[in-house]
DNA sequence: CATCTGTTATATTACATATATAACAGATAT
DNA sequence: ATATCTGTTATATATGTAATATAACAGATG
C-alpha cells in the first residue's frame, strides 16, 4: 500500500500515517492479518524517524486497528475490528459537530452534506471491512 | 450567548472559541449584525488572554464569519456568509475523510453515519443562517 | 482629553512534534 | 550460540505552537 507524507502539512505525520492506515483498512488495501512493515523499514522508506512510526503504530493498536507481537511485528487486526460503540459515536458527533456548523453557516443543508459523506463512502469502496 | 472553555481539552483555547462562534452561528444564539464582545472583556470573562481571543477572530474575519472594524469592535458578518465554493467541500473532505475511514472500519454504513449528521444538523435548529 | 476598540511588538513559559542515539528483551534463522 | 530481526524504553535535543504577560500604538467616541 503507498503511503505519502506531506512534511509541509500542518497535520503532524503521525496523525496522518494513522489516518491513512485506518483508510487503507476500510478501502480494502490493507486486509485484516495483513503484516504491517516494521517502524524501521516504514521509517526509512518514508525518511522519517521510527519514533514517529511507533507513535503512529501505538496509537492504532489502542484503538484496536491493529494487533502488535513485541517481536513479530504489527498486523491489521484479524479478529473483529473494535466496535462502534457509545464512546465511539460521542466522538464522531464531537468531531462532527464543527464541519456540519460551518457547512450550516455556508448554506449547505443536510442533504448536500450527506452526498460528500456518501461520495466518500464510495471512494472507499466494497473491498473493505465494513462490506 | 454562552460559552465554555475547557482548560484541560487537546484542543486549543483558541480553536474552542472559534468552533463555538461558529455554532452559535449556525444556530442562530448570535444573529448577522450582532456585536461580539470585545477581545479584553471576552478574555476577562473566560479568564483568558486577549491574545488568544484576538487569534481566534482574526481567523473568524479571514474565513469571512466576523466583521472586525478596528475601533468598533467584531461583529457578526451582517451581509452574505462565505459562500460554500470549491475550496470550502475541498477542505469538508479532507476532514471528513478520517471519519468516515473510522467509521467504515468499525462497521457503522452509510445510512447510520448520515443519521448522525442529521441528528446534528437538528440540534443547530431552524433559527440558524441556513435556515 | 480620557476611554474604548483592535493591533503590533517583545519576552517568556509550557508543551507537542520530530529527530538522534543507544540500549534492552524476546523471537527467529543460520 | 550467534547474528539478526522485532517493538520498546530511555535520554537528549531542536523546533514550532499555544498561551501568557506587558506595553505601546492608532483611530474612533463620549
Amino acid at each position: 500500500m503507498l503511503i505519502r507524507i506531506d512534511l509541509q502539512s500542518d497535520e503532524p505525520i503521525y496523525v496522518q500515517l494513522f489516518n491513512q492506515i485506518v483508510e487503507g483498512i476500510a478501502s480494502g488495501a490493507l486486509r485484516p492479518g495483513e503484516t504491517l512493515p516494521s517502524v524501521r523499514s516504514l521509517a526509512a522508506d518514508l525518511g522519517i524517524n521510527l519514533h514517529t512510526v511507533g507513535k503512529a503504530y501505538t496509537q492504532l493498536r489502542q484503538e484496536g486497528y491493529i494487533q502488535i507481537h513485541r517481536q513479530k511485528g504489527a498486523l491489521v487486526q484479524p479478529g473483529p475490528m473494535p466496535e462502534a460503540d457509545g464512546e465511539f459515536f460521542g466522538k464522531l458527533e464531537k468531531r462532527l459537530r464543527p464541519l456540519v456548523a460551518e457547512a450550516i453557516c455556508r448554506g449547505v443543508d443536510e442533504r448536500r452534506f450527506c452526498e460528500v459523506c456518501g461520495r466518500l463512502y464510495r471512494q472507499f469502496g466494497k473491498g473493505g471491512v465494513g462490506a
